[in-house]
DNA sequence: GGATTTTACCAAAGCGCTTTGAATAGATTT
DNA sequence: AAATCTATTCAAAGCGCTTTGGTAAAATCC
């Protein structure tokens, strides 16, 4: 059944019907709720793709993966969606999804912007020179970014939860218990979020006179194996770290394991503290000893991320959101005093 | 630039050019090449939702996600969408997502076959009685499952990894080391896959005259929890299980905790064998000792799937495809002799 | 060399919706 | 009672593409 044909059915024109169904005024209070009643009682749904042509509006939101950093963001990408779907759902918009392929990140946002094939895109992952904002800019495709690019703070719309600030008081908590020596585990560093937690972790050694250990510091995929490893590798060293900062719960995992390995006591020969995003399928409180950890919820952004962005194609000409958001300091077992 | 604004540039009428992009034979090859350059001078995309309503093709895959089940697929959507994202985009398919808001599943199918919104869908995480294939029949929107329905076979297009000969075999290793009391830590049991596991289990005791107990068999989410929680349960027994089989990777890690807390050791006191789907950060070679799996790559799935339902799109006549998959048995440092 | 086929192109219709501009009837104003 | 509004409705154009049903010109046939 479509349009035209319940039109008929109804006799009226397709015009009425159509604002009928999206609610315009110029229908009367008696037409509209017959139409709405057959529309039902027939099942009608517009057939999007006419609807799109015609309002040149795709109702769609692009997630497009950049094909490198698909392995990284991997985990952590279901949930973040998963908070974005239903605020679409809710307002009817869909997800459009793009990874792989022999067609480059850029280009896809070219053609999704020409095409109209999505009204907007969310950017994930941004590194610390993101090309991608340029290019967004330059196509007018509007988009909101999940994090920041750099230390870059305006000239483009973003949501982000403050990674700084996270383990600058996550390492501030260890230097107030006396750890001097404190090793960094942390993710891929070129990418902003692990950029922005060196840099609270390296402020808070610094109020505290305490310099930067190269050797005590890693940056990588946030798996549990680099985790396992780099951990025992740090705490095999003579000189090892009393306490350890950790970008992810998979890491900790890893880490965890190694400690175990090496017969140290969590929170009392080792503190360590991590990053949770609030996966649903790792529970840091769950853990033994229970994880301290800096919290924030990947979800939560997600969805925050999608109602900034469809504020922003509602309205074009609204500000451009800069919102940060600050990320919970949640004291449990896997820290404690130094041992001398 | 638009098909009539190119053709007008070129002389030529908008049918000549939109068959020159297209290949169509009637078109000179002069007169084809001079449309392609331009037409990449310009940059010029056709408008997908132009091209979806003149054509009633949506190029376009849906996947929707069961509301109620999405936390434990979680993990894995992400890897099993990657495998199948990059066979989509080789072929110039879009990826629609649906998740979350109130409108329900079956619902959004309804929807989706009406609007013509995509060609076809991809069902995940089938339950033993799933309701969604018999909607997809009665509404004829191609689609494949990813998984089987429970001990149905036919009647439906499918592919599936030999989840019960995995199982069946696993249990088969750990019995010929002469375990003979082997715990169970399993997904949850209506999701097909993880019931076919406990066939497998089942039989493979059977097998060797040995009974179900259900005392040592724990079937719920996948979590690292779960894992540590109910292995530590069973190791707690008085008459404790010499053997774990584990459906997931998580799961183990929580596993080999409740090992470790209680002091036991892996591949001596306790055999443990998990199901790894090969995500990407979590490998089961890098654990200490390295597990034991049953090995299966969910990202390769989601690329066959893909590639089954795209078949199926392009010759809706061709034969439904049920495709069995097998399970790599991989031994490795986890697992040895049971020890009186 | 006229009849037939093939080649290369085009005009126009149509996909199913939205939206503009106009029309009708009834209500209100002067 | 004529003039003006207002409330409803509709016809038709248009979104940008594909596809059907042609038509000339060139190539092939007998």
């Amino acid at each position: 059944m479509d349009l035209r044909g319940l039109a008929k059915h109804l006799n009226l024109s397709p015009t009425t019907v159509s604002r009928a169904l999206n609610g315009y005024p110029e229908v009367s209070e008696a037409t509209r709720r017959r139409v709405d009643e057959e529309a039902r009682r027939f099942g009608y749904r517009p057939n999007p793709h006419a609807r799109r042509l015609a309002t040149g509006r795709a109702h769609t939101i692009g997630y497009v993966f950049p094909s490198d950093r698909t392995l990284m963001i991997d985990p952590l990408f279901s949930d973040f969606v998963a908070g974005a779907a239903d605020v679409y759902a809710m307002q009817g918009f869909d997800i459009l999804l793009h990874a792989g392929g022999q067609e480059d990140e850029l280009s896809v946002y070219r053609r999704y912007a020409q095409g109209g094939a999505v009204d907007g895109v969310v950017v994930q992952g941004p590194h610390i020179d993101d090309t991608r904002i340029e290019l967004l800019n330059e196509i007018k495709l509007p988009y909101v970014v999940h994090g920041r690019v750099g230390d870059r703070e305006t000239g483009y719309p973003w949501m982000d939860v403050d990674n700084r600030g996270a383990f600058q008081r996550a390492t501030k908590l260890l230097t107030d218990l006396g750890h001097g020596r404190i090793g960094l585990i942390n993710g891929l560093e070129n990418l902003t979020f692990a950029f922005h937690r060196r840099q609270g972790y390296a402020q808070a050694l610094k109020e505290k006179g305490l310099n930067l250990d190269p050797s005590i510091m890693f940056g990588g995929a946030m798996t549990e194996e680099n985790g396992y490893r780099h951990s025992k590798r740090l705490l095999q060293m003579a000189n090892r770290p009393t306490a350890l900062l950790i970008s992810s719960m998979l890491m900790v995992l890893g880490v965890m394991r190694a400690v175990n390995e090496l017969g140290l006591i969590i929170g009392a020969d080792v503190s360590l503290i991590a990053h949770d995003d609030g996966l649903p399928f790792l529970n840091a409180e769950g853990l033994v000893p229970a994880l301290t950890t800096t919290t924030s919820s990947i979800r939560a952004a997600g969805g925050r991320v999608a109602e900034l962005l469809l504020t922003i194609i509602a309205d074009p000409a609204s500000d451009q959101p800069h919102e940060l958001w600050p990320v919970d300091l949640i004291v449990r077992g896997s820290t404690g005093p130094v041992r001398h």
